[in-house]
RNA sequence: GCCGGAGUGGCGUAAUGGCAGCCGCGCUCGACUUAAAAUCGAGUGGGGAAACCCGUGCGGGUUCGAAUCCCGCCUCCGGCACCA
């Protein structure tokens, strides 16, 4: 290599950009002879621009597939463009381009700017999710959800958001604001799709116990959004009336305490019920209630508030006669929008009978033990009785303890009265055991336009249809104003709306709702394996072949959303005998956030670190090396320009270590009798295999952060060599050899180049991954670590297979030892093999 | 309120029962240079002349030995939250 020559990133990665793009070499077919690793990550909405926050994602998904296809592999690593949704559509309507047109252009832009990056995808599997090739697949999901019963339509009260001016899933809505532009969200009664995912939420909750190679924070945030309760619904009988309250409670051992019932406002029997001297104040208390905003009416802070219907329910199991109320602390949208209060076993019933003087029952008896240990400044009900306002009875709401009060649960604990009560009331058809949950059916319709319309059509004589597969795709008309004003635009184009009845032929109009842009993307990891099929959305062979995808990475804030949806399709798939697997996404990384000024990334902030700069001013191997060694990756971690830098000089000197003679060698491992070499060459030679250990194990485990700092040592290791004994001796092109190859997939470009000029035969990022060499990094001589009473006070260097007696001795022999032992014998001496000595005096 | 996660030099961090601070940023000094940049070298937790002492959010505990394990707090981040 020239020594003068600098080096120059500009200068050699496009070249070797285009060498890889050229020779197609992460472009695969399915094949039996190598095992499959399917690497995956999230398709990125195509904004046009793409910064360092977005680069680390990639960064690391590009890791994984260099490094999984060194190690033998057939790695698919496909991209696609996550291209409906709402952003295009909104510039549209600010600057009148159309979304069909922008939209390529972006892709167009960022494509380059990931190929400028060296991120290497099969791009002959690429997809966008606005093509017809693709939509028309996301419109048969519709018609296989329609199929099975688990797609429907009716009018709910919904979230709608104002600003967007189109409904939301409830999972879109985030303390009462849109997820998406943050407006205040409000609640509409509206007709809409309805995708039954909780028909599903059994088997989405069970199967996360499977998916062991998760992050934890992600299935709990699954599992608390499930949000799956166990109890029984009973029904309460209304004095004087046909009607019957159903109320849900986890807990049916307390039903004895149970001293009047509370209705959501919006419950459809609060008209029925109330009598007439209470009609006025109800109807009050429901426009109130109506009219606060959710985010006033669910802060536990308030003070609870209701109003008697004038009704009375009677208990089943007691027969007295007990109030029904209404109160907004109650919720229409779980359970069954009623509950039965019990004020002895609840401290929100409890707080409610206080303040409005209703009777309050102690069903559960506390141990005395419970009691006496929570002292008398007790002030959680959870723990032991609380007595609030000095009222003679407590609320005491744990499941330890005796019943009391109960009829027949009398003596039993809670646990057993639960069950024992749950039969009593099946028996008598007073209720029934049953399981609620916080999980909605997914609202997957938008009034907007930029997104895959709903295959359906209605028919005056047929009602609604079903657009048969073979007229698919709906094709989404471009000619439309897409100006939203609270219905879909596609409602105002005639030419769209109008069609023919597929069943009878007659006139018929056009469902004019598209689907929710979570639907384009809970499929396309599937649509991957075969993304030109024309006969079908994928074919089971390849899908088999390839799914589950083996490494999935992406943002936390996919957690919920994307990341069920994905599930919740795999899953009706499976069923449906396309895939035979249940879950999608066999490992899952979910990566911090890059900030800069402590903010993240965003054009309107001013902050970003855009791509281009980075590549034109230090090189894209910098730019991935720096991303990667900035924290640790799922993590948030702030971008440094100085880091970067930093970065930039240490790709400098391991350029260095390869000027003069240096070849690379074939047989990476040692092809000389250990006997052959010198002292020092030992010594290199050990750091060599410790190093392909550690960053192995490290890119296992993503830690890259870790794995850049032991290359690091690596190559200062490698620079004190060189500077004693030069480049020319096999030690130091083992030692170089092993570095190109460890840092390969991290920064692809440099070690490609270096290889070449170093006389490495083929592409670096084809050869076999290194092995470690136990016996090359034994040590012949460790330190042994000297400590008296636990505290560090000697070092000695000894023989690695130095015997515990040996160890010992020299221990006790050190001047530092003497001195603390002050003529004393030591009480205890411990060993630790390998590593120190512990003398106790 | 409940459930997770995290608190370590000036900064990003490393060490998950065995040498606290690897690697890097920054800073200081030195070499090269007319000079600067780049590069290279030395140093860099605090105190102390040194021996040594102190030090991983706070308080206790277990252990020969604790950043790491246990108990009790504090702070920050994330999720859920009047969910019956």
């Amino acid at each position: 290599m020239e020594r003068e020559e600098r080096y120059r990133p500009q200068a050699i990665e496009p070249k070797w950009q285009k060498m890889w793009q050229d020779e197609r070499m992460y472009f695969v077919q399915a094949r039996e002879d190598k095992p499959k690793f399917y690497a995956l990550v999230m398709f990125p909405y195509p904004s046009g621009d793409l910064h360092m926050g977005h680069m680390r994602n990639y960064t690391i998904g590009d890791v994984v597939v260099r490094f999984q296809a060194m190690r033998g592999y057939n790695v698919m690593n496909p991209m696609g463009w996550d291209s409906f949704g709402l952003p295009a559509e909104n510039a549209a309507i600010k600057d009148g381009v159309h979304p069909a047109q922008r939209t390529p252009d972006n892709i167009a832009r960022m494509k380059d700017q990931l190929y400028k990056m060296g991120l290497v995808y099969d791009w002959d599997r690429e997809v966008a999710s606005m093509s017809p090739d693709y939509y028309k697949w996301t419109q048969w999901m519709f018609l296989l959800m329609y199929r099975r019963g688990l797609a429907y339509r009716k009018k709910a009260a919904v979230w709608w958001c104002p600003n967007d001016k189109t409904v939301l899933a409830n999972e879109q809505v985030v303390d009462g604001h849109c997820e998406r532009c943050g407006a205040e969200v409000i609640k509409k009664d509206l007709v809409q799709w309805f995708w039954r995912i909780t028909e599903y939420a059994d088997r989405l909750l069970d199967d996360l116990d499977a998916l062991d190679e998760w992050p934890d924070r992600v299935r709990t945030m699954q599992r608390n959004w499930i949000g799956r309760s166990t109890g029984a619904e009973i029904q309460f009988p209304v004095e004087g009336h046909d009607a019957v309250i159903r109320t849900f409670t986890t807990r049916p051992d307390t039903l004895f305490g149970a001293t009047f019932l509370v209705l959501a406002p919006e419950h459809p029997l609060v008209d029925e019920i109330t009598t007439p001297e209470q009609r006025e104040a109800v109807r009050a208390y429901v426009d109130q209630a109506r009219r606060q905003s959710d985010i006033e009416r669910l802060s536990t802070e308030k003070e609870k508030t209701g109003v008697h219907t004038g009704a009375y329910a009677i208990n089943p199991m007691t027969g007295t006669r007990i109030p029904v109320w209404i109160a907004d602390y109650v919720l229409v949208t779980y359970g069954t929008g009623a509950i039965q209060a019990v004020p002895g076993g609840d401290e929100r019933d409890y707080d409610f009978a206080l303040k409005y003087g209703l009777p309050i029952i102690t069903v559960v008896e506390p141990p005395a033990s419970r009691v006496a240990s929570a002292g008398p400044n007790n002030t959680d009900p959870s723990i032991a009785p609380v007595y609030k306002q000095g009222h003679d009875v407590p609320v005491y709401t744990s499941y330890e303890g005796t019943m009391v009060n109960s009829g027949p649960l009398d003596g039993m604990a809670p646990q057993d009265a639960k069950q024992a009560i749950i039969q009593l009331l099946e028996a008598e058809g007073k209720g029934r055991a049953t399981t609620t949950y916080r999980l909605r059916d997914w609202l997957i319709s938008r009034q907007r336009y930029w997104g895959a319309p709903i295959p359906i059509v209605y028919c005056a004589n047929c009602g609604e249809v079903p657009v048969p597969e073979e007229m698919l795709p709906v094709v989404l008309p471009l000619d439309v104003e897409f100006k939203p004003g609270g219905e879909s635009p596609l409602a105002r184009l005639e030419s769209f709306v109008n069609t023919t009845c597929p069943n009878c032929g007659g006139p018929a109009k056009r469902e004019t709702d598209t689907m929710d842009t979570f639907v384009d993307s809970s499929w396309y990891f599937l649509r991957y394996c075969d993304p030109h099929n024309e006969e079908i959305p994928f074919s089971p062979d390849l899908a088999n072949y390839w799914m589950p995808v083996d490494q999935y990475t992406g943002g936390v804030e996919h957690a919920i959303l994307h990341l069920m949806y994905s599930r919740f399709l795999t899953k009706v798939v499976a069923d449906a005998g396309l895939v035979n697997v249940q879950e999608p996404f066999r490992r899952l990384f979910t990566q911090g956030m890059i900030t800069k000024d402590g903010a993240k990334m965003s054009k309107s902030k001013g902050n970003v670190v855009p791509v281009d700069f980075m590549v034109e001013t230090k090189g894209a191997d910098t730019a991935r090396l720096f991303s990667l060694f900035i924290g640790p990756p799922d993590e948030d971690a702030e971008w440094s320009d100085q880091g970067a830098d930093g970065m930039f000089r240490f790709l400098n000197r391991v350029w260095r270590l390869f000027e003069g003679n240096v070849m690379v060698v074939d047989e990476t491992g040692a092809e000389r009798d250990l006997g052959d070499y010198s002292p020092s060459d030992r010594d290199l030679l050990r750091k060599v295999h410790l190093t392909i250990r550690k960053v192995t194990n490290d890119l296992e485990r993503f830690h890259f952060n870790t794995s850049v700092s032991a290359i690091m040592e690596l190559s200062n290791a490698m620079q004190s060599y060189r500077e004693a004994h030069g480049p020319e001796t096999a030690a130091y092109s083992i030692a170089a050899t092993n570095l190109l190859l460890l840092m390969a997939p991290m920064s692809p470009h440099i070690t490609e180049e270096l290889w070449h000029r170093s006389g490495g035969q083929g592409s670096v990022h084809m050869q076999p991954w290194p092995e470690f060499n136990e016996e090359l990094a034994a040590a012949e001589v460790i330190t042994l670590v000297i400590q008296v009473n636990g505290k560090l006070r000697d070092k000695i260097e000894v023989p690695a297979d130095v015997s515990e007696d040996e160890a010992t001795t020299l221990a006790l022999a050190s001047p530092k030892v003497q001195q603390f032992l002050d003529g004393g014998t030591p009480r205890h001496v411990r060993y630790v093999p390998g590593r120190l000595v512990n003398i106790v005096v």
